[in-house]
DNA sequence: CGGGTGCTTGAACACTGTCAAGAATTGTGG
DNA sequence: CCACAATTCTTGACAGTGTTCAAGCACCCG
């Protein structure tokens, strides 16, 4: 069962699905909703994190700080999806940073409630284990990707699941802005590599670039690429 | 928080530790004890798990099958640390392969019984989130460290990773043997490569190798190393 | 002792990173 | 809204790193 990350959105798992109304509502009576504008930082390495976030609207990128301060970008969230429920649970400082990608909005929800739930609720506390689980095994995959893949195929595999994961506008331009930065830091190699085989890629017609925007022409054939074939 | 993989065996967590001494006889009630010689593969990729492992024995690899059927190895699990409860969990097939790599025990314990805790133990449940946490921890760190750091940093990272886990002998080498292949497989790299790099290593006299053992001969300039200092 | 397997080394090659420079884009202040 | 500055993006040349292929060596097992 070769677990594969593309098309494998960061949390398929609604969490919240298995709370009763009453609880629910307790949420909703206590969780804030703050703004972030792009650049803007949620949260950093090493902080200590007293609520839950979920995002209400824009996105967020997950990174970890390696080498020279180098950014490693675990994840993107979208709305929906929720971050710091493991330091919360673990009652341990964070060890990744959240950072606004454009501007955006959070909530709130106290992590009081979230101990209680899983105290209470025991569907909940399976939830998050099941959500957990999911982050795991997506990472392990990602790891083995790393470890295994080469830098184009590992590139066409990240488009394919930016794709999956913010969809594509009227146009088919995925729906994100992502600095060619920032794509080499998911990938995990320089800028300049990065921009080399995308723009291979599209020397190939595989792919369409309209300066941050990305269109992919021939999913299948990166789909090729993405698996080594 | 810079997470580092080194000194961080697998489960720092005893997640039967939260147990009532009632709730331990049960699982000791139904808890049934099975041999692996070297070799010996305990649960494949894709296959539907029924039980939670938990080494007694010995030693055992877990790894994920990449491209071209190329191992990648996960991590070790040792006496005491358990496997199969995520997919036991979440409903899922495995996403890994876990292998004997010496004459090993595991015990199994029913996934019924692993449910009935985490439904009426809420405690349990959370030592469960916490060392899937603590798991995916760990991953994202050697998520950041495959992509950022160069081959000799990586190994001498998985060397003190391994020496830590464990543990070494009375003449100071690592109570492991791991063949070459297996090495280049975590570190993720090709055996010509890792044995390269722990040929150098061996001559800068930081290590000492006596076949498939190895010795750790100077542990500050090893994590300098690891560090990319 | 012989054959198989795993380990080691060398050499050629491929891939990726680094540095430097120019082009394009974005942001800013007038 | 324009002009200029700052930033980001792109490309080329080159160096460094790691892979592949080939061959010989060492070890293990019957």
């Amino acid at each position: 069962m070769p677990t594969n990350i593309v098309g494998k959105p960061y949390s398929i798992i609604d969490i919240f699905k298995s709370l009763t109304p009453v609880e629910k509502t307790m949420i909703e009576d206590h969780k804030e909703c703050f703004s972030y504008k792009n650049g803007d930082i949620v949260y950093k390495e090493g902080d200590k994190i007293r609520v839950i976030y979920q995002v209400i609207k824009g996105a967020f990128k997950i990174y970890k700080t390696g080498i020279e301060e180098k950014p490693y970008i675990i994840t993107f969230i979208i709305p929906g999806e929720i971050s710091g429920y493991r330091s919360i649970l673990s009652n341990e400082p964070s060890c990744s940073t959240v950072e606004a990608i454009e501007d955006s909005e959070m909530c709130f929800i106290p992590s009081e409630i979230i101990f209680h739930l899983v105290k209470s609720n025991p569907d909940f506390a399976l939830s998050i284990i099941q959500l957990t689980g999911k982050e795991l095994d997506r990472a392990n995959s990602l790891l083995t990707d790393l470890a295994q893949k080469k830098l184009n195929e590992r590139t066409a595999e990240i488009l394919l699941m930016l794709h999956n994961t913010f969809g594509v506008d009227e146009k088919g331009y995925t729906k994100c802005e992502i600095s060619r930065k920032d794509l080499a830091n998911i990938v995990g190699t320089a800028s300049e590599s990065l921009i080399r085989i995308l723009s291979d890629f599209k020397s190939k017609k595989l792919i369409d670039i309209d300066n941050k925007r990305i269109r992919i022409n021939d999913h299948k054939r990166l789909k090729l690429i993405s698996e080594s074939i």
